[in-house]
DNA sequence: TCATGTTGTCTAGCATCGCTAGGAACATGA
DNA sequence: TCATGTTCCTAGCGATGCTAGACAACATGA
């Protein structure tokens, strides 16, 4: 039993080298230097030691994307306990969404744009990632008008995040202007607020 | 002088075809079945000649996503012609917006995540482009505050309509509260107005 | 201590991708 | 009719994600 639950513990511990290691080389060199070859030569191990881990790559992705939902959540929690009224606490996580996606454009893209894998707006979504969206949820509810859902007021306050992170990091925005383009977002999602 | 025009013509028609192929593949297939050689097989050409026309694959891309943004800025004027009301015309192109994007994800795609070929945001983007921004821009400039810069609040808001798109279709938003959605980010961008 | 059977890992290779070099085939003009 | 110049195709390069099958290491029984 022993030798047992020591393989599994080494094998535990090759699977975070593996995610971290993909993780390290996504944010340096970007999501197209991230090749099973990279990977497997970086963990020092062959390829195919890869596949009896994930499925794939795309499920290698995913685990990555799962330290970056729990990350979000937690910087988006700390925002919102910081942030005291209700506008705040929406100015406060807006800044703080853009600022992760900003600052961790790889974790970023595999979290929300990349992988498809990840359920996503069902029951069965991993808990960090529903953690993500009861924060988001947490500041926006306070804001919604009386006939307004607050669940789909909070999906759409994120898509408008998620729109200026994107449009910005495809070059399709200018970066210049993202103060700007947050404010004008977070004041008419917080209008009437306080 | 004039076999070369007969020659040049035969290119151009050529390269029509081309991109053409391109966009029928991508949109019945999606983009990763439109391979050079599929390409090349769709055109009754060797691929190589699809490198004399354009520089490789992702100025293929390019070319459909530029029809793409003509038909766009087509479909926003229309919509913007009909609508009567400050508030009705920035419905309007909200609901063609994002209809285009659902009706074309393929195109779409092309159009606003994919290629990064095209310049964006500059004096030296493509004219059809800058319609397509100028059409929105007629549309969100007169729910713009005293003190709103325009241009930024028309990137605000094609960044939530972007947001609902994209996130929608990779399946992390539930397609079923579009309407809803768009219904809210139209409301809250259009307060005041009318 | 040694044969055995399982477990784990690696080497080698498959199909496919975007892209390109170099030569064959063709139309053109003398 | 024959050289010339253009156009196009065959073949192949270096990658990619992924996998099959050989091989080595190891725990386990006698």
């Amino acid at each position: 039993m022993s030798i047992q639950t020591r393989r599994e513990r080494e094998r535990a511990e090759r699977e975070r080298l593996i995610v971290t290691a993909a993780r390290e080389l996504a944010e340096t060199e970007g999501w197209d230097a991230v090749t099973t070859r990279r990977l497997a030569a970086e963990i020092e191990y062959s390829q195919p030691v890869l596949y009896s881990h994930f499925k794939g790559k795309d499920a290698i992705m995913a685990a990555v994307a799962l330290e970056g939902f729990a990350e979000l959540a937690a910087q988006l929690r700390a925002a919102r306990a910081d942030a005291s009224g209700v506008r705040a606490g929406l100015a406060a996580v807006g800044e703080v969404y853009t600022a992760f996606a900003r600052r961790r454009p790889a974790l970023y893209d595999a979290m929300f744009t990349h992988t498809v894998a990840l359920p996503f707006a069902t029951t069965e979504a991993p808990a960090v990632l529903w953690e993500c969206f009861d924060e988001l949820s947490a500041a926006v509810a306070p804001v919604a008008a009386p006939g307004d859902e607050p669940g789909i007021l909070t999906e759409t306050y994120w898509a408008g995040l998620h729109g200026l992170v994107t449009l910005m990091r495809s070059g399709r925005l200018p970066e210049e202007a993202h103060e700007r383009r947050l404010k004008l977002l977070i004041g008419h999602f917080a209008a009437g607020a306080d």
